[in-house]
DNA sequence: TTGAAAGCGCTACCAA
DNA sequence: TTGGTAGCGCTTTCAA
């Protein structure tokens, strides 16, 4: 079970051990052979705390993402896993529920296995938990939320352009009354794409009128958003959504009221997750390019040959994508 | 940063730092208050490796997942996640992409962290897999392929059960010809949903035929399964998926095609995510309760007062849910 | 109520 | 090529 035990079965010490588990400094092959036979005889598993505690160091970094139901961290998720694997590390996913209290909890917890760097993609990252994360000392990364800074990367997006292309798509498409729906407003990093939306909004306030609901982080998040908006008053010919995750929920929704997509309202959604594909109509969307953030992320997490990276601002701008969710605006 | 620097700055022991930080033992208000403060001046960050190390064991389950893409595992790790918080364990996430080498690989690791249970949440748990389990001495539940025995538990569906009511209720509509879509059938777990559809469509061995087509776990997956699916031939009016992820690319595929599903073919998912609602037309599927599948693995897996439960198999009848998605076989 | 000290299992350095 | 051994940071007796 212990190093220990498999040196005394060997014959050897328990540093000629600790050298052919690790395959490190010289060791004569009989030895080897040797030793590796008695791990394999008593079934030796190293302990990694032990390793951990002696060694000092680690290969593993810490990702949390504010909503695992979410596939859009998912997939940030796994690009990064990917990516980081080719360079050794390990990555474990954990997760917030856009609550900041359980983000500082599970960033104590990394922190406290000694992460070797930390992948932030909450929307809840407010001062405090910045300035929890620089007194780590460790490389940190925010995807979305967070700010640039000594030793802390932020992956930003520029909501600004996305919002703008699809209020422009929409108007363009003769919309003037719309409806935003979000998550968690009252969160920075989850308004920002709430902001970008208005302010694409009032480009066209002579003609154009909104309103803004808010629902959970989910599709039923969204139905419950869009029943309020149709509760309002303010019949929109156009809803756009915070996220895909919740726009397929309003296109349910919006079924269950007799209403069609793009016919009745026109339904927008942002990310491009991989369901948007496959809902009916197939959602027009927003597309945040996941895997290249996974990069980025990656690459400034990981030691690279120059060092460390320093902490710097990356914003990617996202396209629009057109596909059957969206339509003329119904006369009248 | 360490207990001891602590201490030192406290002027106390580290035993009475680790008294303070763990609230065991008898200490004097003053001197706790002494030492909390000098924590709190250092930020002292507990090193969770070294207190594994000297405290034996851990509060933590790990849990592996064949496909964290697929919605149905991230459901199970969410309500295990909860029934396990209650509990005071913490559960890591973890997850295998369908290959035995890199489930072998997360066992180790988690191994290797002393964790204080598993739930192997996979389709490719073989022999070899669960011997490795078994020698690992640590409380272990398969959710899903696997076997019972001493210190592991199954909580297993009964898929005879639920395909039968599937094809049953098409049957009954009229349906003749039909396709099952599967996902790893090299795998026994995952071949055990084929196997009851097989079984489920035999009993109707007199007029019913059918193919089996395989593709990934994954919407697209079932699109291509799908599509061999239109080119050999037997025109399908019901298509039967292994599961919902697929089957809502199916959905996909049959409009690309021109088709619509329920008029021109039945689709049937299952497992019940909640996408499965939210696509068009609604998924009819079988519901299998993860909920209820995670509080039974939370029991199997968490010591009771009454000891550590033994290992046992628990079988779950799933139900049938008829949604939009399947409607009478169109005649010829 | 507090402190000293013996580990927990492993790595890494220094000698041999 | 090998062994001895001093830690890594914390918990936990056992004494004081």
């Amino acid at each position: 079970m212990t190093l220990e035990e498999v040196a005394r079965l060997a014959g050897v010490s328990t540093a000629t051990v600790s050298r052919v588990i690790n395959n490190r400094g010289p060791v004569r092959e009989s030895t080897r052979r040797r030793v590796l036979e008695a791990a394999r005889r008593l079934r030796y598993q190293p302990n990694l705390h032990a390793r951990t505690l002696a060694g000092g160091k680690s290969r593993m970094i810490g990702m949390v993402a504010s909503n695992i139901d979410n596939p859009f961290f998912i997939d940030i998720f796994r690009s990064f896993e990917t990516e980081a694997a080719r360079h050794g590390y390990e990555v474990v996913l954990k997760h917030s529920d856009y609550s900041r209290k359980r983000l500082l909890g599970v960033i104590e917890t990394l922190v406290g296995q000694r992460a070797a760097g930390l992948l932030i993609a909450v929307a809840e990252a407010d001062e405090s938990v910045v300035e929890e994360l620089r007194e780590s000392k460790l490389p940190v990364v925010f995807c979305d939320g967070g700010w640039a800074s000594e030793r802390m990367s932020a992956i930003k997006v520029r909501y600004a352009t996305g919002m703008q292309r699809v209020v422009e798509h929409l108007y363009g498409l003769g919309h003037r009354r719309f409806a935003f729906l979000g998550h968690h407003l009252g969160l920075a990093a989850a308004r920002e794409r709430e902001r970008a939306f208005t302010e694409a909004a009032e480009l066209h306030s002579a003609d154009v009128r909104y309103v803004i609901e808010e629902g959970d982080d989910s599709p039923d998040g969204g139905r419950q958003a869009l029943q309020q908006v149709l509760r309002s008053g303010l019949a929109p010919t156009a809803v756009v959504c915070a996220n895909d995750f919740m726009a397929i929920g309003v296109l349910t929704e919006l079924r269950s009221h007799g209403l069609s997509a793009p016919d009745d309202v026109s339904v927008a959604g942002f990310d491009n997750i991989e369901f948007s594909r496959h809902v009916y109509p197939a959602l027009t969307t927003v597309s945040v390019p996941r895997d290249r953030m996974a990069r980025l992320a990656a690459f400034a997490l990981i030691p690279q040959e120059s060092g460390h990276p320093k902490g710097r601002e990356v914003v990617i701008d996202p396209e629009l994508i057109v596909r059957e969710s969206t339509g003329p605006a119904r006369p009248g």
